[in-house]
DNA sequence: TCGACTACCTACCGTCCGGTAGGTAGTCGA
DNA sequence: TCGACTACCTACCGGACGGTAGGTAGTCGA
């Protein structure tokens, strides 16, 4: 009784399983985290038998891995495009800029980002050698940032701009365990960030 | 051939088993979050047989659930304590105070904390009403603070209460990720924190 | 001394995990 | 038309999971 679903050899899409695969990881890494995603839960969203993700990936860390890597790699694009793009604002602007492109990419875009940061603030899997670069590549970002600010003196003299960029990081990740579209706006909610980091009144710009 | 150790049937504390448990159930909950730590761990490191713990603890879910409750009012207590011996203080002191304290919660003391925080920041394991309510009163205490320092316009005016408390709980829990105690020092993160929140040439004192 | 009780133990349960072996239907270039 | 190839399938593996059944030493009050 159980329809067996249209089987059709090579199925709709050529070759987009892979992309099919790592969107329903991404969406169940999101919300359950490295242990709590079962290769068996995937396999089911995407409407195959597990054992034929082992036709796409060799393992569970590799799948996990693409999806961290794709996160990451989206959420830095993103920012670095908002940075590019603010390239003639003042410091406070582009701060600004790149506070909403980051919480865009982590709840505005699909589950990639959320699901990276889930997995690999958890400490839970292994973390492969790829996926440290390209983190610490997208903090580089942020670092630069920052030090550009300071740079300008549109942050406090005397803080620690390491203090500061963590400090930063951290509570922007942790928006994913409290912001719910309905009740937050990300253009608010960035202008909120960037005047605790840059006050007004700081800065060339005064 | 291997050692069965010391068996003395009340062992050697009395009761103390059940604390014995929570310790180390915390530690490993710390550094594995709840999917990850397994009942077997948690007995091999207390000493004893894994179906010895159901002697003590009636599920997995109530050992972790003893635990989380310990580190949600071991922090309120403290962050509590250090309000109080602080009541006579200027806001800001009053926010440094409560922000040191909430970080050697974290990082100062038991595993409690730490672990509480890793459980329910990923949302992973079931989460009974009890840690939700103690979770609750906790916030409260936050929220408290927060209109303090408004009503004492020790914070820029504009700024969302509710977006500052959630920022800087974010970014203070997000510490466990990078916090290393050789290379911070909880008294001047805490001023580092502080000075984002409530910055100088703000409020009654200027 | 003897029953109740405490704090453990060994042995086992069904279930689910990631991963493997080997087969099959459809596609496509030669 | 026919072999190679792709994309899936069924069936199974050993092992780890949380949890249960039932037993056994030691302690202690009556």
């Amino acid at each position: 009784m159980t329809a067996p679903a249209i089987r059709s050899g090579r199925a709709v899409s050529e070759g987009g399983s892979r992309r099919l695969i790592l969107d329903m990881a991404a969406r169940l890494l999101r919300s359950g985290g490295y242990h709590q995603t079962t290769l068996r839960e995937i396999a089911e969203a995407v409407g195959i038998r597990k054992a034929s993700l082992y036709h796409h990936f060799a393992s569970k860390e590799e799948i996990v891995e693409a999806v961290v890597t794709d996160g990451v790699r989206f959420v830095h694009e993103a920012v670095a495009a908002a940075l590019e793009a603010a390239v003639q604002a003042g410091p406070r602007q582009r701060l600004e800029a790149a506070v909403a492109a980051h919480l865009s990419a982590l709840h505005g875009h699909g589950d990639y980002t959320s699901a990276a940061i889930k997995v690999f603030t958890f400490g839970s899997g292994p973390t492969p050698q790829g996926v440290r670069l390209s983190r610490r590549l997208y903090e580089d970002v942020w670092r630069g940032l920052v030090a550009e600010l300071q740079q300008a003196g549109a942050i406090a003299p005397g803080r620690s701009p390491e203090a500061l960029r963590l400090f930063l990081l951290g509570a922007m990740n942790g928006s994913i365990d409290w912001y719910r579209p309905e009740r937050f706006d990300i253009g608010v909610l960035s202008r909120e960030f960037a005047a605790l980091v840059a006050p007004d009144g700081q800065g060339i710009a005064s």
